[in-house]
DNA sequence: CTTTCATATAACCATTAGGTTATATATAAT
DNA sequence: ATTATATATAACCTAATGGTTATATGAAAG
């Protein structure tokens, strides 16, 4: 159900994802973080918010935003499921070996 | 270069992808498979010609398309680098061990 | 209670997306 | 030469994106 290609299909939103995945950050943060008004950044984290790619939490005045790994892994899952076949990439049959737990890194 | 997020955010260019990975179609074949006026069919074809997606050929007055596997890759490659990061998924390592070919499938 | 700070919302704008119908062009077939 | 077929293009429509500025709201601090 979220589209993962929305979500991340524009260079805002997965800058600001990208700051998410250091830790939770308050709109203010992530605002100052670049170059664009206030509601152009709530426009981003409402598309992500819809997708369902971050959560919001409420602290006083502070909105807190935090990335949503469960969604994320599933679009990514679904997105390396349709490309890979798409390529028949090796990395479809190796996704396959680590969902089902049957890969061992015998290098550690 | 080519922005896989737009090539393949759309399901009827995913679904003209999965086609052409069957084999080259052209345009006429590919607009019989859809419930969709032909130019409308078109316009996806450019949108995936101009990500690099697909090309396109000349036969009489058919034109031939056929899905562009390196571009793919690419784009792919570096969609699962980037949500690979986010996640920390061990997806990542396991995408190095393919590309540095040190992935042994002990299973066959 | 007034001011300040963080966020939300409204109104606007330009561009792109995704579709339509109608029509032009180019090649092939009769 | 005419007709049929495949593709291209133009004009149009509606909705979504990605941005802006201006303003409202809500919580915290003075």
């Amino acid at each position: 159900m979220p589209n993962v290609y929305r979500a991340l299909g524009d260079p805002t939103r997965r800058h600001i994802l990208s700051m998410l995945k250091q830790g939770s950050k308050t709109q203010k943060e992530i605002v100052e973080a670049f170059d664009m008004s206030q509601p152009a950044i709530k426009k981003h984290l409402n598309i992500l918010l819809e997708e369902r790619i971050i959560s919001e939490s409420l602290n006083g005045k502070y909105r807190i935003y935090s990335i949503n790994l469960n969604t994320l892994q599933i679009g990514y899952r679904e997105m390396i499921q349709y490309i890979g076949e798409l390529l028949d990439d090796q990395l479809v049959s190796l996704k396959n070996y680590v969902e089902k737990g049957e890969f061992r890194d015998e290098e550690n």
